[in-house]
DNA sequence: GAAAAAGTGTAATAATTATGACATTTATAA
DNA sequence: TTATAAATGTCATAATTATTACACTTTTTC
């Protein structure tokens, strides 16, 4: 009994996880009798999830950056998503009839991870309808999120890549600022780096955008349509 | 009363979905009550869902064959998933923020397909645990399959993407059949049907495999694990 | 504030891939 | 069966992209 008051304490942490934050007040006394996790910190650069390696249970990063990526026989990687707490890791995998993780997580910078086992995730998911609603619309979300990425890498040329990418990126504004290096982006168009300011050079002498570094403006948004 | 025995009698089409059909014999008279479903039937062509509309119902396919693509605006497409009966459509997107689908579905022969309402789907998944349980793997697979195709389609060449993707249809053996045409496969790697045929012989030349026409022969794994 | 690291733009050359033919074989339909 | 369509392999040429440098700027770190 003398124990328990700490616990509890810590345990309320679990609120802190986007995918328990919308249990109503009134349940969560009763949620916390039923859920069952561990708090885990991280260093940067430590490893979460190993690729390959089985997935039974549910980690929600709530403090730091996580990224995921898948890497090749070579030791190349691509990276698939970069998560900022507070968020769920490879959400999608953990049910998958082949529930051994497709993807690496690696800490960006020291992190705070709750962890759920697989069997407890179910138990929370009947029991409480938010948590349902909540995690179908996470796992929703990454279907909907590579099938974005997909589409982009499917397109054939770098030019189309560009356009496609930029009219996504500005939301609809003329002047915006891109949230990536060229680095990243050409590994995210899976594309060498040259070739992509390249490409994005021609664009800016056609006058279709103007680049300085990682500000755009968009002058021509049809052109751009037009390009895939 | 008189009209209620021919509903019922139908009502257990319900049972042939995949996702239903986990459903334990001593549920099914309740399953059946809180079902809300209809049958649909469609003829070779005919669209079952456009890229774009609202996604507000479930869609499983119980009789023929169906493929999702996705379209960009010049009206090439890009076959995303190829579904035999009994299997869902477009699970994955049911219960996503942004709920308009991000693929169109096409029948490709004449098909039968059973529509569940999203509102009734929770229903069902609160109060069946095999229900849920099956809607969730099944959209863990669908991310898992997505992961293998951005894969893919990431790879660099066009040497790389067939020496993965041989490996990965050759499932363990020296000698199989490819599933696809020449002309699907370029499709499904993004690249000209061209050059995907002149890599494939130079691969044959090379001595690593054997080719003749959709008959292939491993003669060196080793050799096309080192290719990408 | 200086040094180191990361990010950015450029260029020449080599390699890869697309395009748009065409000939040939295999499946399909009339 | 024949005619038609679909699938496959090939080629020359043009276009695109990768590679491997290097110079320069900005940011980060100590």
């Amino acid at each position: 009994m003398n124990g328990e008051y700490p616990y509890l304490k810590h345990a309320r942490m679990i609120f802190q996880c986007p995918l328990c934050n919308k249990v109503p007040e009134d349940q969560r006394e009763d949620f916390i009798k039923d859920v069952r996790f561990t708090v885990r910190e991280y260093d940067k650069g430590d490893i979460i999830v190993t690729q390959g390696s089985l997935s039974e249970t549910l980690f929600i990063v709530i403090k730091g950056e996580v990224s995921t990526e898948m890497s090749d026989e070579k030791g190349d990687f691509m990276q698939i998503e970069y998560i900022k707490a507070p968020n769920p890791i490879a959400t999608g995998f953990l049910f998958a009839a082949d529930n051994r993780s497709p993807v690496s997580a690696t800490c960006q910078s020291s992190c705070k991870v709750i962890a759920i086992p697989k069997d407890n995730v179910y138990l929370l998911m009947r029991k409480y309808e938010s948590f349902m609603h909540t995690f179908l619309s996470y796992i929703s979300n990454k279907v909907f999120f590579l099938s974005e990425k997909l589409r982009l890498v499917s397109l054939r040329t770098i030019r189309a890549k560009l356009a496609y990418y930029l009219l996504k990126e500005s939301e609809g504004q003329k002047i915006f600022q891109l949230k990536t290096s060229r680095e990243d982006m050409a590994r995210l168009f899976s594309v060498s780096r040259p070739a992509l300011v390249k490409v994005m050079m021609e664009m800016a002498e056609e006058g279709v955008i103007d680049v300085e570094r990682r500000n755009i403006c968009i002058n021509d948004r049809a052109a751009l349509q037009n390009m895939f």
